[in-house]
DNA sequence: AACGGTATCAACCGCTTTTTT
DNA sequence: CAAAAAAGCGGTTGATACCGT
């Protein structure tokens, strides 16, 4: 047999706490503690709520220390490159950063970092085509530039291609040599010998391994290994986020995904890692003749 | 001042995972 | 081990504050 019911739907309150209702719930957490059952908190306390709705008013509003608004530009980083790198996995973002709740985040990030960051995508996309407009001419057309070509090319609105070493230097753990090895000695980030890089290149690396910013690249290595000329770039799209990296962020949630949780803390690697991303990363390699390309956002 | 549109955020809903019986 | 409830999580909604006309 299983539990008791949780509470009488009916009869309980819902909507907007009252002050009342705040200072009942707080001074007796405050004194005993939740007691690892939040079912049976309000009938103690007398609140005619639901354990799951002082659950989440005690968590998200009363708990000492929660900051609410007021982002900081470092906070935002964070959240920004965990969010490109692992999604909206609003829970971990959160405890990244103390005294913010997961739904203060989803709330800032659904209605504020999300424009912030598409405002400072489009003012890249027009400097990128003003310097395409440019190039054009000097070049008196030696190169075709139209519309299709900046909705394929999210790699151009990025500066700066970080080496393959360097991209190394940040994941060791993702990319290993045909004999398991990994490239980049973590202890003492020495890149892998020349021998360790030729075996890596005529090796497919593991992407399933990465952090799921590289994620979907295996599919693609696979697919089109050997395909020639066709670079790789994957307009994709993070909640209206078109191009904003040519990463795919993979849905982890256990529904469909087949990843275990397992898999998933796996593939995170180490959060820190993440948080401490340089403004854009990109990883470029070749690998059988087939150029790829991947990129994700941090900022700095 | 009145109105309509937009932004914000607390709270709810429904689903998955974990725990308990 | 199975069943059921609790806990946890992310998506969505609704109230209301704010802003421009």
């Amino acid at each position: 047999m299983g539990r008791a019911p949780c509470c009488d739907k009916a009869n309980v309150k819902r909507g907007p706490w009252s002050p009342d209702e705040d200072s009942k719930l707080k001074s007796y957490i405050e004194e005993h503690g939740t007691g690892g059952n939040w079912i049976a908190l309000p009938q103690k306390i007398g609140l005619k709520r639901c354990g799951k709705s002082c659950r989440l008013r005690w968590l998200n509003y009363l708990r000492p220390n929660i900051k609410h608004g007021g982002f900081s530009e470092e906070e935002d980083n964070i959240i920004c490159s965990l969010y490109l790198n692992i999604g909206s996995r609003w829970s971990i973002i959160a405890a990244q950063l103390p005294g913010r709740t997961d739904n203060d985040i989803k709330n800032y990030w659904n209605t504020r970092l999300k424009k912030k960051l598409m405002g400072k995508q489009r003012k890249e996309q027009q400097r990128s085509s003003t310097v395409k407009h440019e190039m054009k001419r000097e070049s008196h057309d030696s190169f075709m530039v139209n519309s299709h070509d900046q909705a394929m090319d999210p790699i151009l609105y990025w500066p700066e291609l970080p080496t393959l070493h360097e991209a190394y230097l940040q994941y060791p753990f993702a990319v290993s040599t045909a004999q398991d090895q990994p490239l980049c000695d973590n202890s003492t980030n020495n890149f892998a010998s020349s021998t360790s890089m030729n075996s890596m290149k005529s090796s497919s690396p593991d992407f399933s391994q990465m952090p799921n910013m590289f994620q979907g690249f295996n599919n693609y290595y696979q697919s089109e290994l050997g395909g020639g000329e066709m670079a790789y770039s994957t307009p994709q799209q993070v909640d209206g986020l078109e191009s904003f990296s040519g990463v795919e962020i993979v849905n982890l949630s256990s529904t469909g995904s087949g990843i275990s949780s397992v898999d998933q803390s796996a593939s995170w690697g180490d959060i820190n890692s993440l948080v401490n991303s340089p403004m854009v990363y990109q990883y470029e390699g070749t690998m059988q003749g087939c150029t790829f390309e991947a990129s994700y956002f941090g900022l700095q």
